[in-house]
DNA sequence: TGATATTTGTACTGTGTCGCATAAAATACT
DNA sequence: AGTATTTTATGCGACACAGTACAAATATCA
């Protein structure tokens, strides 16, 4: 398996058999896409079938039983979590502006679903599936805990640059950072109206960063 | 069944044919529990039964389908927690104080299941099921707006007298309590250690109520 | 004591679901 | 062309599940 995704990722070496009719990084990305909706349990094989076009069959053979797909769909899932946050969280810039597209990015991934907003994997789907199955609790607490990292190290930047207080506690900040991202997930899957998440947006950027001490003319802040 | 319920709560006006081997009011809080624990598709019939003890003819007769049986499970739930957190939210007393029994109730109460930690039945079994249950999530979102509301109170009635910053916005507050309780329920759910929600109800209380002005000799607040 | 009313317990039906066995299809190697 | 290899496609078998029918059980009322 390893090296066969090795050849495939070199120049398309010439397997033996039949081909594949499916594209395994597109089918376990529908495949997240409806665990992502419905959750595991609600979630069947022939879901999961029709999700990605496979027949059970080649989905075993190609992810495992159900548990395995689950498990990596939701590896799928953070990595591109991962990929989609990291550059805005780590980029420089005034903490306010960070943590704002931060909040933004956040909020249009979790109301931007195919059919309707859905939240996100993490905290609305996998964080119900933590108490029975240990990997997938391992995996969330990991999520929470590079999130709040990722917030801490924005914070303490911005402390060392003097644009929060010198008393501040950037770990406790973070947390609250990522409570709110918690939050947004949820209500974005209740379908608030955008209206409620930007003034959550707001609130969780003046509460962390204080409240925009210089009343400027202009009114956007980036 | 109305009239029936109101004949038992009076004086357990005698019924006219087998009487019932459980009471229903216990009934459907084992119900609660089960599917507080495990959410609501992955709990059959067969553990609610075993659950509460009725077989699967008495359940439907009682509450109806599973589906029915969830929602009133549901409220059963949210009614349990306004009886519990109402009676804090409303007294009086420092906002700190008020905030932080609020914190320790929630971080209590998503802690205690009788098989280990299981958060928030709104946050991590009823979100979940908001995209299919148009009912489950109108449900969800009062669960929400009533937190919402609850913490606006407390922090306009503080700000009224003086306790907070006058330039403060309570709704804005109140989302970030909100949004401290939701982080709360996920961390308890994926087996966050206490001292972590120790420092996250910390965190929420000195962002919402700013640092503690003067550093007196006690050590607690409360 | 017998009729009536209500609940329990068992068993049944039809459907959904998971996982796999097996044959057909489609490619590369020789 | 023929063989080996890999995947697809059909479909099977065992079981779980939701919901209900029906008879037995247990009470009140006349």
């Amino acid at each position: 398996m390893v090296q066969n995704s090795f050849e495939a990722a070199a120049t398309q070496a010439k397997r033996r058999g039949r081909p594949r009719s499916y594209e395994p990084d597109v089918a376990l990305r529908q495949a997240m896409e409806a665990f992502w909706k419905t959750g595991y349990a609600a979630t069947s094989l022939d879901d999961l079938s029709a999700a990605t076009g496979m027949n059970r069959p080649s989905l075993y053979a190609a992810f495992g039983d159900k548990q395995h797909i689950y498990v990596k769909a939701y590896r799928r899932y953070r990595a591109e979590m991962r990929d989609a946050f990291r550059p805005i969280l780590e980029a420089d810039g005034p903490v306010r502006v960070v943590l704002r597209k931060t909040f933004e990015m956040a909020s249009e991934v979790y109301l931007a679903g195919p059919d309707g907003p859905r939240g996100c994997f993490s905290v609305v789907t996998a964080a119900s599936e933590a108490i029975a199955d240990p990997e997938i609790r391992k995996q969330v607490n990991e999520a929470i805990a590079s999130l709040d990292q990722g917030f801490t190290a924005l914070f303490a930047k911005a402390m060392a640059r003097g644009e929060l207080r010198s008393d501040a506690d950037a770990a406790a900040l973070a947390k609250i950072a990522t409570a709110t991202i918690h939050t947004l997930a949820i209500r974005a899957r209740v379908r608030a109206p955008k209206s409620e998440l930007r003034a959550l947006i707001d609130a969780g950027i003046t509460v962390i960063c204080g409240l925009e001490n210089r009343p400027k003319r202009s009114k956007r802040e980036a």
